[in-house]
DNA sequence: CCGAGCGCGTGACACCTGTCATGCCGATCG
DNA sequence: CGATCGGCATGACAGGTGTCACGCGCTCGG
């Protein structure tokens, strides 16, 4: 019997996904949490065998909860399982010590037979997000142009974006053509969204 | 028995929710569909009771679908299940004639308890969601604003909008300020943000 | 009927943005 | 060690952006 953790903020939707592994006669969820910040405390509370992890959650996102419990050495083998096959996540991922990525919108049987792979020590990474992944090379982007970039993003003025982070106007600005140069995008919309699709940001 | 056509893009999660939904002795998932545009066939074909729509999907968005299907005098009833509880949605979900709607972080059970009461006549709404649509009022943006709102916000430069349309870019610009003026924002970024956070877009 | 209101469309002006040249500092490497 | 490269930071300039006043046509309600 493989003992799973399950976290996903959309109740509903992991609920479904419990039951859908509770159709599978060798899995067994023994834990469910809604909040990246929930998944250590209950991973060591329940230890299971697999933990599947929504990357979007609130708390904390799944991606940082599986550095945290490869960092703190946990016994678990950890599967991403995300609505977003965005290279940049899977990068993370790999490096994270993850060792199975499954989009949401894969065959039905797809998240079972990627725990029992990885279960029995193995990896389980979808073909076409690997390959994306491949074709979409590294994060060019520096920690400071992420973070500028993050914050014009949701519509903060620059005037507000340079206060907040000590800076001239004229360097946010800057910061902002250099992320627009790496992303091949003439604006700072543009360049927001690419570095999003891209899993970037 | 009540029968089901379920309709979201993502594969695995419309398993999951058909597994779900499986529990359910009183409840029968007929048929799936990954598409908008398979909705009407896939009723034609099967003749559910209930369809249950996601919003975001490829082809036709699911409230397009449900609008579609009440124009044609289907019989069944629509359920909305999305992610995303947006004002703009949920109204125009009503004015579809869609009789029931739910988030996908709404508790397990609510999607079927939804599905009983819609079946037997009635009307199911998250309440949070419902008292948010009720906040936010309506949608204040004309077609003109919500069409150059969702060419610029995804970094389109004003020229080629301007072009597009077939407008002068004073006049594009001119758009995107009333926008602006109507959403409460400063600058074009957080206006296309907001309006895609309201569900105007 | 006819003014009021609204959506559409435009150009001119002030201001914000994107670009460029420049400098500083620490890390890497022959 | 000195050279080189990459990240950080800034100001000046040109061009794009947000605002405003204005005009046109349509649709209501008085």
């Amino acid at each position: 019997m493989i003992r799973v953790l399950l976290a996903d903020d959309e109740h509903l939707i992991r609920g479904a996904v419990a039951a859908l592994l509770g159709l599978e006669a060798d899995l067994e969820v023994v834990a469910e949490v809604g909040r990246g910040d929930e998944v250590a405390a209950a991973v060591a509370r329940h230890d299971p065998d697999v933990a599947v992890l929504d990357i979007e959650m609130p708390g904390l996102d799944g991606l940082t909860a599986a550095e945290e419990l490869n960092a703190s050495g946990a016994r678990c083998a950890v599967c991403i399982l995300t609505s977003f096959g965005r290279p940049g996540y899977l990068r993370r991922a790999m490096a994270a010590g993850v060792r199975g990525f499954v989009a949401k919108d894969a065959p039905t049987q797809e998240l079972a037979a990627a725990i029992r792979k990885i279960h029995g020590g193995g990896r389980y990474l979808d073909a076409e997000l690997a390959a994306g992944a491949m074709a979409a090379g590294d994060n060019p982007l520096t920690e400071r142009e992420r973070e500028i970039l993050r914050l014009t993003g949701t519509g903060t003025e620059t005037a507000r974006v340079a206060a907040l982070l000590h800076l001239s106007e004229g360097t946010v600005r800057n910061y902002l053509s250099a992320a627009m140069a790496k992303l091949g995008e003439s604006n700072r919309v543009g360049a927001f969204q690419t570095a999003r699709e891209m899993g970037w940001i």
